[in-house]
Parts: C-alpha cells; sequence; structure tokens
DNA sequence: CCGCCTCGAGGTCA
DNA sequence: CTCGAGGCGG
C-alpha cells in the first residue's frame, strides 16, 4: 500500500480539526457553523482518506465514533472514586435545614455562603476518564462502585469530545455527567420508530438509558442522544481552580457541554428562589428534569465538609413535588409474601405517571387502608414516590360511585385459607399456613434459588410456579429430586431445558455456608447477617444447637433476629429440610468459614492527626475489621490513641488521661502484625 | 414498580 | 415469532 503523501496527511488532519469543531459548535455551543450537507461531505471525504490510507486512522478521529463491531458484552469498570447519590430535599424547609447544616460545620454566615445551583437532568449518569486529553473510557454509574464499560457507545455521542480542546489539557480527567435525550429528539426517534411499525419508548429517559445499553454501537449512534457535563472527579495537575463554578467553566473549554441554567447563588434564600425560578420554567425546557442540584461553590469548602456515608456533605438534590395523576381503583388483590405477609395490592385502571404506565400499586396494610378511607371503585390520586414506587396518595372527595364497594380484609389466606394473624403492635398481618401455603413456598423457592443465595439458573418465578402446583416439589430438596424426564413434560420446558436446569442444580450443590444460611430465608437474616453467621460458627450444626444468648451476642444480632434464628432451627419441619438438603448432596467448604480473629473486640480506638500511609477513613475500617469501635473524642474508655503528623488537643488529652498512644510507624506495625494473623485464619 | 436490552429456547409455519 | 429469565437503572 502506498504511503500517504504530506498533502493528504495535512487533509486529514484539517479535515478532524474541522469537524471536531463543527461538533462541539453545534452540540456543546448549540450554534451550528455547518450545514448537515458540509459536514456529511467532509466526513465521507476523511473517511476516503482514511479507506486508503489506513495508517492515517487515529482512535479520536471523528469517524471513529462508531465503532464497527458490536461488543460481545459490557466489561466492568471499576470507578477509581465511587459514584455517590446526593441526600434529597423535598422541600423549602428541607433546603434550609441543608444550609444550616452546613453553615453550622464550617462555622459560617450562612447568608454569606455562595453555592453553584444546576438542573437535576433526569436521564443515566455516566463518567468519562481522558487520558492526556484522549477519551479513553466511559462507564455507567452502577452500584456507585463499578459500572458498565460503554465506551464504544458513548463514542457516538457528538458532545461527548474524543478528544478536549485548546492546549493545556490535563493528564488525567474523569468527568461525571448525565446522558439525556430531548423531548424534541425523542418525538422524532418514536415518530420513526412508529413509521418503521418498530417500537415505540415509553419515555426519554428509558430511551436514553436503553440506548446506551445497545451491543451495537451503530445503534446507539442513531439515537439522539447528548451529554451534559456536572462533576470533575479528578483532575490532574488541577490547575488551582478555587470552585466548581470555575471547573465547570473550564470543562467547557475543554469542549464539554454543561447545564444550562447553571448559577451562582448566594445564602439559604438564594438557593429557593433559584429553586422555585427552575420550577417555573420546567415545562418549557426540551428536557426532563427532576429538580435542582444545590453545590457548595468553593473546594476548599467541599473539601472541608467532606463526605457522610453515601453522599456528599457539600451537596443537596432538590426534588420537584412528585407528579400526580387521578385514576380509578379497580380491585384490590391480597399478596401472600416468602413470610406469609399479606400485602394488599391497588388494581388501578391504568395511568400515565411521570412517563411510565402505572396499573399496580402497593397499599402496604390495613392501617393504611383505613388512614386513606379508600373504597374499591373510588377515584384515587397516585404518584411515583422516592422517584419509583407507585403510591396511593389520597381519594378525590366526591367522586365516589353509588356502588362502591368497603376493602374487606380477609380473615382467611386467599391462598391456602389459613387463618391471618396480626401480632399486638405490628402492622403486617401473616398467613399462619407457613410453608403449608403454597404462596409462601413459592416465595420460599424463589429466595431459595436467587442469585444471592443457591444461584440456581433458569429457575424463575414461571417454573416455580408450576412446580408448586403440580406438588412436584414442597421444599427445596424436592428440587434436587427432580427428573429429567418429568421436566420435559411442562409446556416451554423441552429436553435442552430440562437438561440445563438439571445441570444448574446440579451445580448449586457447592455453595458456601454463608449463601447456604441466607438460602434458607429465615426472617430478618439477609446477605450480610448470613455472612456473619456462618463467620462467627464456621458450620451448619453450631448455629442450629446456638442458644438465643449466644446468638445475641454477635454483633448486629438483636433479640429479635436472634429469636427468629433460634426458632427456625426448633421446628422439626425444618431439621428434616436441612438434613433432606444435605442428604442431596449440598456441601459447601468448611475451611472457609473460620471465625475471624478479632483480637480489638471491646475496645475503643482513636485516630488524630494526618497519617503518611493511609486516609483516616481507611484506618478507621481496618481497626473496625479487627473488631474496635472507632471514635472521634480521647475519653478515659479510650483503648488507644493513634497519633499522626501535626496531633493537636485529642493527643493532649490522652496525655492527661493517661491513655496509651502510638504513632504511625508503631501503629501500621500493629496492623500488619493483626491482620496477618487473619489472613491465616482465612486460607 | 416499570421499562429496557439480551439471550436461549420453544413453537409455528412454510 | 414469542416467552421466560436475567440484569441494569432510576
Amino acid at each position: 500500500m502506498s504511503q500517504p503523501d504530506q498533502t493528504l496527511r495535512d487533509e486529514a488532519a484539517r479535515l478532524r480539526a474541522e469537524l471536531d469543531d463543527a461538533n462541539y459548535r453545534y452540540y456543546v455551543l448549540d450554534e451550528p457553523t455547518l450545514t448537515d450537507a458540509q459536514y456529511d461531505g467532509k466526513l465521507r471525504r476523511l473517511q476516503e482518506i482514511e479507506a486508503a490510507h489506513p495508517v492515517l486512522v487515529i482512535p479520536d478521529s471523528p469517524t471513529q465514533r462508531v465503532g464497527a463491531r458490536p461488543a460481545e458484552g459490557f466489561p466492568e469498570v471499576e470507578h477509581a472514586l465511587p459514584m455517590l447519590s446526593l441526600d434529597n430535599a423535598f422541600n423549602e424547609a428541607e433546603l434550609a435545614a441543608f444550609t444550616q447544616r452546613v453553615a453550622e460545620r464550617l462555622e459560617r454566615d450562612a447568608d454569606s455562603l455562595e453555592f453553584c445551583c444546576e438542573p437535576k437532568f433526569d436521564g443515566a449518569a455516566i463518567s468519562l476518564v481522558y487520558e492526556d486529553g484522549v477519551l479513553v473510557s466511559g462507564a455507567t454509574r452502577g452500584d456507585g462502585r463499578t459500572g458498565e464499560g460503554i465506551t464504544t457507545n458513548l463514542r457516538t455521542l457528538r458532545s461527548i469530545p474524543l478528544k478536549l480542546r485548546g492546549d493545556n489539557v490535563p493528564t488525567l480527567l474523569e468527568v461525571r455527567g448525565e446522558v439525556i435525550m430531548s423531548h424534541s429528539g425523542f418525538e422524532k426517534l418514536n415518530d420513526r420508530a412508529r413509521e418503521e411499525d418498530a417500537k415505540v419508548f415509553a419515555n426519554p429517559r428509558n430511551a436514553a438509558a436503553g440506548s446506551l445499553r445497545q451491543l451495537d454501537p451503530r445503534v446507539t449512534a442513531t439515537r439522539p442522544l447528548e451529554f451534559i457535563a456536572y462533576q470533575v472527579a479528578r483532575l490532574e495537575p488541577d490547575q488551582d481552580l478555587a470552585t466548581h463554578s470555575e471547573l465547570m467553566a473550564r470543562l467547557e473549554h475543554l469542549g464539554f457541554r454543561i447545564s444550562p441554567w447553571l448559577e451562582q447563588v448566594t445564602g439559604g434564600q438564594g438557593i429557593i428562589d433559584y429553586c422555585r425560578r427552575l420550577g417555573e420554567r420546567r415545562d418549557r425546557l426540551d428536557y426532563d428534569i427532576d429538580g435542582a442540584v444545590l453545590k457548595i461553590d468553593e473546594l476548599r469548602l467541599q473539601r472541608e465538609l467532606g463526605f457522610v456515608a453515601r453522599a456528599p456533605r457539600w451537596a443537596m438534590a432538590f426534588k420537584f413535588p412528585a407528579q400526580e395523576q387521578t385514576t380509578r381503583l379497580r380491585d384490590v388483590e391480597f399478596q401472600v409474601g416468602r413470610t406469609g405477609a399479606i400485602t394488599p395490592v391497588a388494581r388501578l385502571e391504568p395511568v400515565a405517571v411521570a412517563g411510565v404506565t402505572v396499573a399496580n400499586a402497593t397499599l402496604h396494610n390495613a392501617d393504611e387502608i383505613r388512614r386513606l378511607g379508600v373504597m374499591i371503585g373510588d377515584c384515587v390520586a397516585i404518584r411515583r414516590a422516592g422517584d419509583v414506587i407507585p403510591q396511593v396518595v389520597r381519594v378525590i372527595e366526591g367522586a365516589r360511585p353509588e356502588d362502591a364497594r368497603e376493602i374487606v380484609f380477609p380473615e382467611r389466606c386467599p391462598v391456602c385459607d389459613s387463618q391471618i394473624e396480626r401480632l399486638e403492635g405490628e402492622a403486617v398481618a401473616r398467613c399462619s399456613g407457613g410453608l403449608y401455603c403454597p404462596a409462601q413456598r413459592k416465595e420460599a423457592l424463589k429466595h431459595f434459588a436467587s442469585r444471592k443465595a443457591m444461584d440456581i439458573d433458569g429457575l424463575g418465578e414461571k417454573l416455580i410456579d408450576q412446580l408448586v402446583e403440580r406438588d412436584w416439589v414442597k421444599t427445596p430438596a424436592d428440587l434436587y429430586r427432580l427428573r429429567v424426564e418429568d421436566l420435559a413434560e411442562l409446556p416451554r420446558m423441552a429436553q435442552k431445558s430440562a437438561a440445563n436446569l438439571a445441570f444448574a442444580l446440579d451445580h448449586s450443590r457447592r455453595t458456601t455456608l454463608a449463601r447456604f444460611i441466607y438460602a434458607l430465608g429465615i426472617r430478618e437474616v439477609g446477605e450480610a447477617t448470613a455472612n456473619n453467621l456462618a463467620r462467627h460458627f464456621g458450620n451448619l450444626s453450631a448455629l442450629m444447637e446456638a442458644s438465643v444468648e449466644s446468638l445475641e451476642a454477635i454483633s448486629d444480632i438483636g433479640p429479635v433476629v436472634a429469636r427468629h434464628i433460634h426458632t427456625f432451627f426448633r421446628q422439626a419441619h425444618n431439621q428434616n429440610t436441612l438434613e433432606d438438603l444435605q442428604q442431596v448432596g449440598i456441601t459447601w467448604d468448611e475451611v472457609e468459614m473460620q471465625p475471624r480473629v478479632q483480637p480489638l473486640a471491646g475496645q475503643t480506638w482513636v485516630l488524630t492527626g494526618t497519617l503518611e500511609s493511609m486516609t483516616r477513613d481507611e484506618g478507621k475500617a481496618r481497626l473496625q475489621a479487627l473488631g474496635a469501635k472507632v471514635s472521634g473524642s480521647v475519653s478515659k474508655k479510650t483503648a488507644c490513641l493513634v497519633a499522626g503528623e501535626a496531633a493537636g488537643s485529642k493527643l493532649t488529652k490522652a496525655q492527661e488521661l493517661e491513655v496509651p498512644v502510638i504513632d504511625e510507624a508503631g501503629f501500621l506495625e500493629k496492623l500488619q502484625e493483626w491482620e496477618s494473623a487473619n489472613e491465616e485464619a482465612e486460607t
């Protein structure tokens, strides 16, 4: 193949610059400079050159926005810094409380604090990483810690720069923001879908999120997606920027689109005014927003405030009041859960609320029905609470039809006809049928098979329904006694599916004690408690024989949970099932379950000063893993004070109270010693 | 709770 | 082509 001459190289470079610039002006500044035809012409010319001379193709070329090959799946991507959620404020009082809290913590006047305010777009949160100015990775939020790598899909968004603009680009930049679809883009997309008789999307948010999960980036490329940057997670070098607003301005220069209506305001009233103004223009916007985000503008103050659990203390999300719709209550059904809990579910005339069709809503319990004073046939107000769960808010006065019927809370289980019991002081009523009740049995089996329990692949709800209805399966142990020939008789189950299920069952036999305990579905014993129990007892028989007192002695297990566990193992039918399960070959490694060494159990430690080798939080976590409590202040009960560099009053106080003090070197030495003892125990 | 995507498999029809 | 399961995200 011939080498491209210099003129051609220059032309390719020029075309790339022009196309990048046109993208930026169109998608970021909203000031188109080229017509579509001009843009396409230049793009095609660049494609020709690159096709003829593949050496000229570079990853950040505008022609590379559409990755050719569909992916096989999305890789896991760990976020260098977790993507946190924000605390929510639902009214102005809660906003005021936020300002107050922040002001007090900073020991500042609330009226003088500067905030940076922006709309909260309703889309899908993502994170982008640029190294030496080039986009190298893009991922979804996921659980905040790890997300899905969707880089090739994100490359197709023309508002995401493939390389940063300008000179002086940072060596490392991680940008967070929202991928959204405008109302107009959404309408156009659905019009197109209707013409082609394809599926139409329910709302812009789902269309955006769905588009990102396409395996074929060429499909994503046809979707009108936009990216709006709202946060800098990492920036190196940090360029001496003092405020969040300055960071946003910097992002804009680097080629990102930032939130329109980004404003700096002062004081609590400034925030409230901003939220009001945004609320007023909300309906006229071409984008779905569900509130505003308020951030302390000064980065120094953000650092001072730090984080609490899963959210920064320096930011708050203001949520607009949830949209309400009215519809008719057709009927109420009573569902039976895994523990027998009876839940009344409202069957509603389907109604569109905030972009989705709602046909069901939980009424929680009898008290809630009484509180609402609702009857079947009533017109009711529905809203989607806390983002998602549909809720019956109230009955619409004066709209009750003649034939409205009272909602009668049943006295007998609608599934198995056992007595329904409601304990003194409890809101929930329960079917007393236990595992005699097919509904409870189904739920228990579903739980047993679920991913975090025995992880039986392919054993879903419908299949369990059939197995229970035919009485083929009464206890989890029966699952392992099913015969492939019988399974193959079931509808939608032929040889292949039956064999797959048999394989999955077989595969699930080897598990861990923690999973097994969790799978049993003991009330109030979730994943975390099951883990605790497994670690503490190391084997099943010790757990089965444990007294209530010895259970209560375990951290995080209180009297109620201890009693549930104890009762579970005293019941004859549970004992039989456990025996059966072991008989059908459920096994786990005993060795793995050695109890952890907790040399610091019962001790309270305090950290002060700056540690060189780790953050304060990390030190705290490591101490806690060894059983210590970590507190913020020194008292005579303090077991030991770790004094880092520039320790202050805590050190003085410890000396006064004659509390033992160690320095960082001593601390590290001790940590190593204790932690290595644990590693030995665990392997 | 709801919507979306993907996959494997079953069923139907030519 | 349709269904069930599984996974993700808000």
